[in-house]
DNA sequence: ACCTGAACACCGTTCAAGT
DNA sequence: ACCTGAACACCGTTCAAGT
């Protein structure tokens, strides 16, 4: 009650409350996700920070597995993708430049990936981001029948790896895993001693390297 | 209270009661997860089950994570692999064979997934696994480093599939996207509507889609 | 020693009551 | 119409008190 006093004597509550615009719902929703991760955003912990009460959000949404649904989304639709400069490349840049795109736009909110698990989008900014990945594949000269499984396959590999970015990024739980591949006994694990210099890989090689394989497979499937 | 009789009078309770076995907890834990989904493992219901109380659990373990990783390492102990098999086969073959186990596994306890995002398994049985992995790469004639990516990315990509199990084999999901797509604009579309006879892909069909084309890219790195 | 009940500070969700 | 406070049935975790 002392934080806020009224903006002059005209701009009143017109009846109740201004509405929470939904825009705003989402924004403050993604934001929360991003800083304090996909499990701090709680119904109660939202609507504090809109400075409201968790009722008002069942208002917009009917529960909280919707609410995220829209906030996911959301960063669907930040992903960028210039349909002109796909055009000029090769089938397999292409391909391999949408879901680095879609990997990169995951890596900017990192924490976001858990709640991507439960279901599959099918929001608007999704169902673009879909059609687009498989125009590339189609035009590249992939049948239908193939074109599915490898968008399907591609997707999936980009979700699986964002997934595993949540956990990733921590140097304390890094340095943790390869001092205890270092301590190992040699007679018992050889071959983890032999890599363990190169171990842990950072998540996004790891991406990088697979995907190159992945696509280059690809390649070779196309009608000859 | 009416569940067990004393088995004859020597039998007593020694001092307090009889101490809860770790590795009943942990039976119990993975039953609890596999039946009810890795959000109904709270230390209420797994107490409750037990017959027992929340502190008790807090007795063996400092807190629910590490509750998790104990029974993360007991799945990781289920995975098949006989060793002479693995010997007698080619080197591509053997590394499928290795990511198939560790998928089928997974497989079996599909509710399970979630949780391992979290934490590199560092488990006495997940150990074991990583070397053995490790070996047949490095024997397939892979440098280590290459060795190590390879390892990094077969993992991720297993673990990446394995966790979107969990929210898949869900005949009504599977419909309700399949008729979304279906009834999508063909002039918006067109790529989407092309595939759609063909979408969704099963899940397990992917996971064998993508594997063969990162094992067959790999195979052409060994050096020549 | 090991277990227990009760407590603390949280959740998602609902609903009668306010303006 | 839209928002609010309070309630209900849950969490993970801790701790003094029992046997």
């Amino acid at each position: 009650m002392t934080s806020s006093s009224p903006p002059g004597g005209s701009a009143r509550r017109s009846r109740g409350r201004p509405a929470v615009p939904l825009d705003r719902i989402l924004a403050t929703a993604l934001q929360l996700v991003d800083e304090e991760g996909a499990e701090a955003l709680s119904m109660r912990t939202l609507a504090q920070r809109l400075e409201s009460g968790t009722a008002t959000l069942y208002r917009h949404f009917g529960n909280r597995a919707t609410l995220i649904t829209h906030v996911i989304d959301r960063v669907f639709g930040e992903v960028e993708l210039d349909s002109s400069s796909l055009a000029e490349v090769s089938w397999d840049q292409a391909c391999q430049t949408v879901a680095r795109a879609m990997f990169d736009t995951l890596g900017r909110h990192r924490k976001i990936a858990p709640l991507l698990i439960e279901q599959t989008p099918t929001g608007p900014n999704a169902m673009v981001l879909r059609e687009r990945c498989l125009a590339v594949l189609l035009d590249g000269g992939l049948p239908p029948d193939l074109a599915a499984r490898a968008y399907a396959t591609l997707s999936r590999y980009v979700l699986g790896f964002a997934i595993q970015l949540a956990g990733s990024g921590d140097d304390a739980e890094r340095e943790r895993v390869s001092t205890h591949f270092h301590d190992l006994p040699s007679d018992e694990f050889p071959a983890t001693r032999a890599v363990a210099d190169s171990l842990p890989v950072p998540l996004e090689d790891e991406f990088a390297f697979g995907l190159e394989l992945i696509v280059d497979s690809l390649r070779r499937l196309r009608t000859p």
